[in-house]
DNA sequence: TGTAACCTTGACGTAAACGTTAAGTCGCGG
DNA sequence: CCGCGACTTAACGTTTACGTCAAGGTTACA
């Protein structure tokens, strides 16, 4: 169900595609292509149908941008991970609800699973990226070594 | 020109294209395609015409493996970064030569930029992994502890 | 010496992630 | 109330990074 305003909202509060897409340094294709992938929700419209996206809706965009840009997750891995995102505070919801707690605990139970099997794989590449930047500072600073020697005209110290 | 056995090296230090796709888990089309890209540089072969892989040539395919997906680079960003590495080893072979100082010293400048700008995107893709990090962590715990709750049938502490 | 396993190039196919264009609708300042 | 820019959906095109044959050459081994 796209939701249209609801009435404690300001219209202050939304901003168009255009100005989304703008923000997120991305386009208009690629805000809608999502939205049919089911990486975004749909946001919410105007009467005659044009789309405003919600605070909630810039810092989705930003956490699926980071997701790709950073992990190098491809957008139906990143649907995985936000639908999760989804599920938590869907669950964050219904426990006012207090309806079946077995199925509530099962679905807290999978979104943690989940989010354990991002943070490992974040901790993994960071271990692999520090590698690669002592191996970096390494090639860096022998070549800076060799600049430095030729620099001063000595040139035969290999 | 892509060379031949040298002298002094034996055939055992060589692998073909299916052993060298198989070690790094990609396919022979794979470094096919990368070497017509100029990844890779041509590498040995026997008269025949198939391809010998050496030691320096795994080390570049793992290379370009850790570039794709650590980094998320395109092939076309790696083969820059390729190139500058090339341009390295190129380098300090000259530097044996003896020519124009003026002329080396610039191209290891040119280098050690190149490097360095490598160096400064890898160290930033780090912290903003430790910030998806301390993010994930929050998260995870935080259900976590929602798991406890329910556990423990203490459903209404909000 | 044959033959099965491996390799070669070349060409065409494909999935993902959009780009681009078309044809029409909406919203708002003058 | 009109015109212009921003928006809508739909459809087709494009790029990247390979996959997948096809048709033949090479190598190793019984």
């Amino acid at each position: 169900m796209p939701k249209t305003l609801e009435p404690v909202e300001s219209r202050q509060d939304f901003i168009s595609i255009g100005e989304a897409a703008e923000r997120a340094g991305i386009t208009q294709r690629t805000l809608r292509y999502w939205e049919d992938l089911g990486l975004l929700k749909p946001p919410a419209r105007v009467s005659g149908g044009q789309r405003l996206y919600s605070r909630d809706d810039l810092a989705r965009i930003d956490q699926i941008l980071r997701m790709k840009k950073l992990l190098g997750f491809s957008l139906s891995e990143i649907k995985l991970a936000v639908e999760s995102e989804e599920a938590k505070q869907v669950i964050c919801k219904d426990l006012k609800h207090e309806r079946s707690r077995a199925r509530r605990l099962k679905q807290l139970e999978e979104s943690a699973g989940i989010t354990e099997r991002q943070l490992r794989m974040v901790e993994e590449k960071i271990k692999q990226m520090q590698v690669m930047k002592k191996e970096l500072t390494c090639d860096l600073s022998s070549l800076n070594e060799r600049i430095a020697e030729l620099r001063e005209g000595v040139q035969g110290t290999v």
